[in-house]
DNA sequence: GCTCCTTTTTGAAACGTTTTAATCGGACCG
DNA sequence: CGGTCCGATTAAAACGTTTCAAAAAGGAGC
């Protein structure tokens, strides 16, 4: 079997030497099929067919002035929350006959501003963000220049840019709040730096919490990792388990879920029993969350509704004219599980 | 504050004209910025960030027959594993200066489809796909057609381009003989549908172990699931568990992660003892796997290799003449943990 | 002041599409 | 039979770059 690999890619104007007609005819056909005579328009079809015709989007959306996508720039693609937002951006994006670029900036603000360049250079429609840092100048730049940019998971007042978040410091004291319920009086919180700002919004609503029960706010113990990972929890359960049980907090309150896995894992190495001995609560209630062999108790953010907001707002913001910047702000759920309940 | 929004983005002819110099003289600042003398630079670049000016990445790869962009469609982006794979191939397009276009089929063939098309019609440099179908005459259309095109862990013989995937025969063997020597002597196979190549020839692989020990084939039993979930191990756990246990399997390989997850939840959940009453071992090694409370035994892929691998495969036929496809096939690796060693 | 270089700048063409206004060939009407 | 109208088709311009040949501007040497 001989397979052939085509030269050069047909274009309009090779079409429609090969088809007899003039290259706007072929447009039409593209474009209007309606108003192209039935006959010619097989003819046209055929051609098409034969070189293996595919229109050209550069040169579309050059003479457009706008191209057919949208993109959003993930903060970390290896952790399924922002999969799950970027899954509910696709089905707007879907909605919108839109292709939707992803990209991952991993965190690292290096790469975020190179895909920020080529995005603002390919001339989307949109750039969906959850921002290595939301206060970055760069982002009003751009929305300066006219790219409408949404933020995700942040808001940022006064911004040139609508933003979508969800009320961490409403989280974080649900999770305390919990946890009070269930009689503990020792707690820990458990997170990344508080240099992120979901972090510390988090780890205000749990102070929150804590000071309107009117508890010692010693006992509200802050053990900060590195980053929201599980293995910066596993290291946080190492330090946990270390601490005499009598001293020791009886409950943790993870600022997400990946470090609450790892503690989780942690404290059953050493032996401690979940709830029992150490009562959990995550954050973000990813699928993983309610997976674990002693289903953790999570805060729950509407992570596909998160997406498809912002989506909307980015393509309000490219289509309508009387657009105006908004802030929305959702509200995060108590999922309570195993890990609280014993 | 007064944030005024520019019009419109300003093109190199404008930024000409504020310069007072003619258009190829701004594009030779942009392009070969030695030939043009260090004065007029300076006042080039000063009306650059006047106007605000960003190239425009159409009219760029319009002229140049070509975009600077690479694309990988993925299967599942849910799937940690398919996000690592993913990392991969960053990694590698970061090396050749150009921006990675993530596209979520989410395995069904009509959302992958409309990605094809547009990347297509996009002129990306290359495609990495790994596919609902690598049988899909689509795929040879493309690549005749002249986009180089890389399947991403499955490998087609004979096709019209580059494969690059694991052995999963030999992983399935992995597992299993892991099991036997164990001292298993029944053993269940919980898997997606057979239809799905990936578990096909992870089935394959355990049979052949199997058979290879001398024992007797019914005592490998299959529990086919409708997909490659969490879920879907719930269910089969469920299945499981209610076997009566001088029947039940002891030990149980799952054709992926997720079905492990949830097949150990699901066990826990029903009081069996991993690994004492069931033994488990997953595919795949995502992180989610080392994470669990009980620490699962699992058929290590190298994800991030697999990715580079395709990467530097669809570069090398996107640029050198000389290119001839081929088929490279990783080797897995059995990761023992607390799942299987009780 | 002239020629002969080199360095710098310019003008025009090209990439592939879409769109608009203009043209063409009939058919219909009076 | 001339005029009008209509549907189908065409020709030309435009989108914003890059490139290349050619022109202009300086300088050096005589």
């Amino acid at each position: 079997m001989v397979i052939e690999r085509q030269q050069l890619s047909a274009s309009v104007k090779d079409v429609a030497a090969a088809a007899g007609v003039s290259l706007g005819t072929v447009s039409n056909v593209l474009n209007r099929p309606d108003r192209v005579a039935a006959a010619t328009r097989e003819k046209v079809e055929h051609a098409m067919a034969e070189l293996g015709f595919v229109r050209n989007e550069s040169a579309r959306s050059l003479r457009a002035g706008r191209t057919r996508s949208l993109a959003y720039v993930m903060l970390d693609a290896g952790n399924p929350f922002f999969t799950d937002v970027a899954q509910g951006i696709e089905h707007a994006a879907e909605g919108a006959e839109l292709s939707l670029f992803l990209c991952n900036s991993d965190s690292r603000a290096t790469r975020e501003a190179t895909h920020l360049e080529h995005l603002e250079q390919q001339r989307v429609q949109g750039i969906l963000i959850t921002p290595v840092d939301p206060d970055s100048p760069a982002l009003d730049a751009i929305a300066r220049r006219g790219t409408p940019l949404v933020i995700v998971d942040r808001i940022r007042k006064g911004g040139a840019f609508c933003s979508v978040a969800v009320d961490d410091v409403l989280g974080g004291r649900l999770a305390v709040e919990h946890l009070i319920d269930r009689g503990h009086r020792r707690v820990a919180f458990v997170g990344g730096p508080l240099s992120i700002g979901q972090v510390a919004d988090r780890y205000e609503g749990a102070r929150l919490a804590w000071s309107t029960a009117g508890l010692p706010e010693d006992d509200l113990t802050l053990v900060a990792g590195e980053s929201l990972t599980v293995a910066s929890g596993r290291s946080a359960g190492e330090r946990l388990a270390g601490i005499p049980s009598a001293r020791r907090p009886t409950a943790a309150f993870c600022a997400n879920d990946l470090i609450a896995l790892g503690l989780l894992q942690q404290a059953t190495t050493a032996g401690l029993r979940v709830p029992e001995q150490l009562a959990i609560v995550g954050y973000d209630d990813i699928e993983f969350a309610a997976a674990a062999a002693v289903p953790l108790t999570s805060v729950r953010q509407p992570r596909q509704e998160l997406g498809r907001a912002a989506a909307d707002l980015v393509l309000d913001e490219a289509s309508n004219e009387a657009h105006h910047h908004q802030q929305v702000v959702f509200t995060p759920e108590l999922v309570a599980r195993a890990s609280t309940l014993g």
